[in-house]
Parts: C-alpha cells; sequence; structure tokens
DNA sequence: CTCGAAAGAGCACGATCGGTCACTTATTGT
DNA sequence: ACAATAAGTGACCGATCGTGCTCTTTCGAG
C-alpha cells in the first residue's frame, strides 16, 4: 500500500500540469500514462473514474498552491508584512511556477464555473477557505480590526489585481504586469491602513 | 453565395457559446452540427479545418462583445461618462449575455495563454486593440490628457476589476461582485480625476 | 426556365477517447 | 520464505473525434 500511493501522487502531479495547460476534459488518460511511464490501465487502477481523479487533481492543486505560497508566509505578522509577502510569493507563483503550463487553479475556475458538481464544490470550498484567510489578514491591519465588508472589498481588489497580473503577463506577455500589480496592491494597503 | 453566409454566421454564434462553455479543443464538430442542425459534413465545408473554424470563432466572439460593449457607448462623451457607461455594460455582458455559458473570450484567454499559434495571435490583437481604446478614454479625463503610464496603470485595474467580478460572480456566486467591482472601479476614477 | 455551382447529406476512414477484464509481476505482512 | 495482496500489463470494447469522399438537393444568375 505505500509503493501505490507514491505512484499515485506522480500521477496527480502530472495531471496537475496537463490539466493547467489543455483543462479537465482535454487532459486524456492516455497522454496521462505515457508522461507517467504507466500503460493507461495501470494508471486508471488508481482512480475509480476519470471523475474521481478530477476530483483528486482540484484537492492536489490547491495543495500546492498552499505549499508554495502559504507556507513560506505562515510564520511573518499578521496584517500587513504577511499580506505583502503573499501578494509577491502569488506574483512568483502565476510567473515562476506556472510559467510553463498555466495555473491549473485558474483553468479550473473558468472551466468549472459554469459547470455544477461535486468538482466545482471542491474547487469553491478551498477558495472560500482561502478568502476568508486573507480576510483575516486584512482586518487585521487596523486596531480595532477593520469591518468585515470593508475585508471583503479589500480582498476583492486583491484578488483582481492578482487575476489581472495574470492576464497581463502570460496572454498579453506585457512586461510590466508585476510592476503594475504591486504598485495597484500597495495603493490599496496604504488605503485600507487606519 | 447568400445561404451559405447566413449558415456560417449561425454556425458561428452556436460555435461561440460551445467555446465559451467547453473550451476551444472540447467543443465538437459532432455537437455543433447537431446543435445548428447540419451533417457533420454539411457543417464542415464552411471551414478548411477545425482550426480555421476556431480562428473564426475568435474573431467573431470578439466582434460579439465589440457589438455588445462598445456600441451603445459610442456617442457618448469621452473621458469619465464613457468610461461609467463601459465598465457597466461589460458587468452586463458578464452577469446577463455570458450568463449560460461563460463568456467566450475569457475561455480563450485561459485556454490559448500558453499555446503560441495563429489563434492566440488572433485573440492578443484584438485584446490589444481594445486596451488602446481604453487607455484613450481613461486620457481623456484630464486636460492635459495624462500620461500614458498612468493611463496603463489605470487599464490595468480596470482590467483588474472586471476580471475579478466575473470570477466572484460566475464561480463564487457572490451576490454582491457587481457592487465590489462597481465601487472599486468609481474610487479608480476619482483617483484618476485631476 | 435552365443549368452550373453552391449547400448539404451520407458514409467510411483511422485515431483516440474512457473504461473493462483476465492475466502477470512485484511488494508486503507475518 | 511464503502466501496474500497490491501494482501493473495488454488486448479489447463501443463511442466519438476530425476529416476525407461521393452523391443529391437547392439556389441563383443568365
Amino acid at each position: 500500500m505505500r509503493k501505490g500511493d507514491a505512484t499515485r501522487v506522480r500521477i496527480l502531479d502530472e495531471a496537475t500540469r496537463q490539466v493547467a495547460q489543455r483543462g479537465l476534459i482535454a487532459a486524456s488518460l492516455g497522454d496521462l500514462a505515457e508522461a507517467v511511464g504507466l500503460s493507461k490501465s495501470g494508471l486508471f487502477k488508481h482512480f475509480e473514474s476519470k471523475e474521481a481523479m478530477q476530483l483528486a487533481v482540484i484537492e492536489r492543486a490547491q495543495e500546492q498552491f498552499t505549499e508554495y505560497v502559504w507556507r513560506p508566509v505562515q510564520d511573518l505578522p499578521h496584517g500587513r508584512p504577511r499580506l505583502q509577502a503573499i501578494f509577491d510569493r502569488w506574483l512568483d507563483w502565476t510567473e515562476t511556477e506556472c510559467a510553463a503550463h498555466g495555473c491549473p487553479i485558474m483553468a479550473l475556475s473558468v472551466e468549472l464555473d459554469d459547470q455544477p458538481g461535486p468538482l466545482r464544490d471542491a474547487l469553491q470550498r478551498g477558495m472560500e477557505r482561502w478568502r476568508r484567510t486573507l480576510m483575516r489578514e486584512f482586518q487585521a491591519m487596523r486596531q480595532p480590526p477593520m469591518a468585515e465588508a470593508e475585508a471583503a472589498a479589500a480582498y476583492f481588489q486583491m484578488k483582481s489585481y492578482l487575476l489581472g497580473h495574470s492576464e497581463a503577463k502570460r496572454l498579453m506577455g506585457d512586461p510590466d504586469a508585476r510592476r503594475s500589480a504591486r504598485a495597484a496592491f500597495h495603493a490599496l494597503l496604504d488605503r485600507s491602513e487606519g
């Protein structure tokens, strides 16, 4: 039961890459098996169905994101220092980690946003948790903490700048994308500070 | 030669819907033919290949967007009034026009952003033109016109809010998405005004 | 009205899709 | 070390993919 788990992770990591590049539907078991170095049926034995694998991919992608963006900042002080570090780390995620194949979470977002079901639910759950986390960081910028509505507005803008950065950088090839995003975000932090 | 053109438009409109929902690769000629009421080969005669059709879909989607967002505002005064109208119209595009199947342009953006070739080029071209148009509107907010770099920064934020709105509304089902986006955008306009 | 051309139907192709099954090989607990 | 079980293989299924081909229907210019 131990070797199987290692293989399963290898499959999911490769699947995450292919999903980021081609989307959930277009990522085929055949290509995936070849990339991992397994036969199609050998790979398939690790999952009950393709949808089960897709679900696992969604969880894995969010795990990777958390590992990359959240882990390095979780010892920083709450509020502005942590928010700045998260933002920069998120930019790195988009520009470096996802440079070759795209961001799996963004690919999933666009693909699943009009497709109800357990897959979308899993994605929404993870993103909602992450949103609550970031809102708490905004609230911690002030003493007493800012109102929930204001934190929600701040989160909306932060997330927007990150989406804007991704499009500008990845699709449009804008070399100033990172600078634009950071400038906008720092202005937001200034506005949010008491 | 006239009936063929009408059919071609019917095909492209339906194809645009399917591309918005499932993506370029996953939108199949079989389903498309059935939805339009043609045989697969009858439909195929209107295009040299699937890629040629995909290219036509990209052009058509941008045409639809321009028609919906730009046309109704082009008689308004330059600067703030027109920008406000564009933003609201764009929100309508996302919330109403694309409610059922998603925004084709956003689907194309995510799918093509790491896939060089004529398809991505066509998409980039259209979006760059639209960006220049919006930047000119920002510049027209001031006398003398604001610097190009500042207009670029303003455009970046505007586009970001629209992306944020789409994700909040469509994926997360946030009922406040429109309000959040409008509030952020109006604050941006205030900041941008001389 | 006629006739050539355009529009479309029907069929078939090789490839690939997700998925199953019987079988062999490798790993693990005892 | 040995039996039990997990991991992985290969052949195969029906369905569907994009794309040709030939044939029929429909249209529009003269």
